[in-house]
RNA sequence: GGUCACGUAGCUCAAAUGGAUAGAGCAACUGCCUUCUAAGCAGUAGGUUACAGGUUCGAAUCCUGUCGUGAUCACCA
């Protein structure tokens, strides 16, 4: 991070060091004080104390009143254990808010960070095209697409990709199943979503194939051999098998649109393992002259990486096709020649840590110096409260599915609040956003690196840290923006010695940390940060309504005071629900 | 068994990357709507941060060990 979010006040505590003990300091040590008794910003004088040789409290004192000069006064300071807390006066609040309601306040985000622009692809969501799409990949794509809208937000380039895995022998049970029992039925005929459909399928085949291993105790059993007929068949390109794999394919891929545009889900591109996969046999080959790779007897390629902790890596089986890895030693090969990128970032569960290990080093082994540009985003998985989802068990919950629960739960909820308040018939009422905003936050506001268990039943509440608190927060700021509007006007210039209490100066400070979040959630690959961060202003929002009338014409200084905090707090959270993926409405 | 994560209030999660008195929500109980949206606000109660050591001014956070949970170690993807 090139600026910190303490600059102003780190250039000067620099200064002052500089002058009064002749060194140069390279890093302070700033926080946030927990506690508002103990001040607004605090400077940790320990480490100081330590590479000053002098004493805590002389450090204190000799930093504090020398930023207290430079600052005219408009700042206190007091010395704590080991803490310099410094306390602005209420001219630093109202600076904060100026420079705030300066239109410019989001333009500037991305000019103010100094960074240096980059390039940068991130895959995310890589479905197989034989089943919908399940809380797993939900996790995956909010993860996915949250970062990506945070990574552009704060001025890099992004590109959106997704490969479906489209071929191989997953793709051909549900082929196999439903030739033999489909009957030649549609999805159209059925008026089933696609994915859905073909998902039945593929089931169905496991079914019949956990039957037959109690049957035949062996692992080839008939269902299967004929599924890996059909996948020789395809790898030769038989015309009647390529027609049907076409047909099946399209009409996942009908079903999938549909679960992206509930979602509002958009890839800059879509890649097809089926185009890419020979990519990697090639570099195969090549590494096989160079001695980087051996062959086996049997005709099996391999990589030995002689080292503790690797085993050897089978790249091609005897059979000459190419496994998982092959294709994506391909893939990397090939976007890296076509973009030219500073950074990929895989966004991928962290049950294929080990796959990705192995990935980078073959791409080391092969000589590709870029692949420290290549990191796995790693995530942890999502459990249902009988445990891991699996679609041998059939408690896999899908997208769909939970989508129009979220929102049927929405519908029922808003009737109820109808009955206690008289709404009007023409309110404008979206129960689908509603839905999903208590949806997208609850998976985005946990810490990925964490595990989520997911309660159909119980998870997703519309009360407290949820996304439907904070839907409500911005329909209620927006309300009071129309009310203002109504009763009272903009006056200009009148902003002086304007007294602030503990709940304005709290709204001020959280809303301009909002730059700051942004960076810290795009180093961490953390949206949830992010996440989190809205729920705090929505709840310091909340208190300062609670406590305060904010529009009252008879007040009307202060109520253009209120009603540039009230427009920035829900510029910010709609920005930052935006960035989270989430749809904000004026009115609920 | 090897490797890698995680373990915080009854439940679901935070904690500014080592900082001050570990914070929220749900569930429970108590107040607040003739006044800007009560899907809200305020309050009560709930903790030996799995356990035991260590590192230092200072540890939920770092190190070592133990226990627990999960992932991963395929000619599956």
């Amino acid at each position: 991070m090139n600026k910190n979010y303490f600059q102003p006040i780190e250039k000067i505590i620099k200064k002052a060091i500089y002058s009064i003990y002749k060194k140069k300091i390279i890093k302070l040590d700033f926080q946030y004080p927990k506690n508002n008794d103990f001040g607004d910003i605090s400077l940790v004088l320990f480490s100081l104390s330590n590479t000053l040789n002098k004493p805590i409290k002389e450090i204190g004192e000799n930093i504090g009143n020398y930023v207290n000069n430079e600052f005219n006064n408009d700042v206190k300071f007091s010395i704590l254990k080991g803490f310099l807390n410094f306390i602005f006066k209420d001219n630093y609040y109202l600076s904060l808010l100026r420079e705030m309601s300066n239109s410019n306040f989001f333009y500037n985000i991305k000019k103010n960070f100094f960074l240096k622009k980059k390039k940068i692809i991130i895959e995310y969501s890589s479905p197989n095209a034989n089943k919908p799409l399940h809380l797993g990949h939900l996790r995956n794509i909010l993860i996915g697409s949250s970062m990506s809208k945070i990574l552009k937000m704060i001025g890099h380039d992004v590109i959106q990709v997704q490969i479906i895995n489209d071929r191989g022998i997953h793709v051909c049970k549900s082929i196999i199943a439903w030739k033999k029992f489909g009957n030649g039925i549609t999805p159209i005929k059925q008026n089933i979503k696609g994915d859905h459909f073909v998902g039945k399928y593929y089931s169905f085949f496991e079914k019949i194939y956990n039957e037959e291993l109690n049957k035949y105790k062996n692992k080839e059993t008939p269902i299967l051999k004929c599924a890996r007929i059909l996948l020789k068949k395809w790898e030769n390109g038989d015309k009647k098998t390529i027609d049907i794999w076409k047909k099946m394919n399209n009409w996942v891929y009908d079903g999938f649109k549909e679960t992206y545009d509930k979602l509002g889900i958009n890839f800059d591109i879509t890649e097809y393992e089926s185009n890419i996969y020979n990519i990697g046999k090639e570099i195969i080959k090549e590494g096989l002259k160079k001695g980087i790779f051996f062959k086996k007897k049997d005709g099996s390629v391999w990589i030995d990486f002689n080292k503790k902790g690797y085993d050897p890596k089978l790249l091609l089986r005897s059979d000459k096709t190419s496994v998982y890895i092959t294709q994506d030693i391909g893939n990397a090969i090939k976007r890296l020649k076509e973009f030219n990128i500073d950074r990929m970032i895989y966004v991928v569960g962290k049950e294929q840590e080990n796959h990705f290990k192995i990935l980078f080093r073959i791409l080391k082994s092969l000589g590709y110096l870029w692949v420290n540009k290549l990191f796995h985003f790693s995530y942890e998985m999502v459990f249902l409260p009988t445990g891991r989802m699996q679609s041998r068990v059939g408690n896999v919950i899908n997208i769909d599915y939970i989508i129009s629960k979220m929102i049927s739960i929405a519908k029922k909820n808003f009737n109820k609040k109808r009955l206690i308040k008289n709404y009007k018939k023409d309110d404008i009422i979206s129960y689908e956003k509603i839905g999903l905003s208590a949806l997208k936050y609850f998976f985005l506001k946990m810490d990925p690196k964490k595990k989520i268990i997911f309660d159909p039943l119980k998870s997703i509440n519309f009360k407290g840290n949820t996304g439907v608190y904070i839907q409500y927060t911005y329909s209620r700021i927006r309300s009071l923006e129309r009310n203002f509007l109504k009763s009272c006007y903009l006056i200009n210039n009148c902003w002086n010695n304007i007294i602030f209490d503990l709940y304005e100066k709290n709204i001020i400070k959280i809303i301009n940390k909002y730059p700051f979040v942004l960076i810290k959630s795009s180093n961490n690959f953390d949206p949830s940060l992010l996440a989190n961060y809205i729920y705090e202003i929505s709840r310091t929002f909340n208190r300062l309504y609670q406590k305060k009338k904010l529009i009252d014409c008879k007040n009307i200084i202060y109520s253009n005071i209120y009603i540039n905090i009230i427009h920035i707090t829900g510029n910010i959270i709609k920005s930052g629900m935006n960035l989270l993926g989430i749809d904000m409405i004026d009115i609920m």
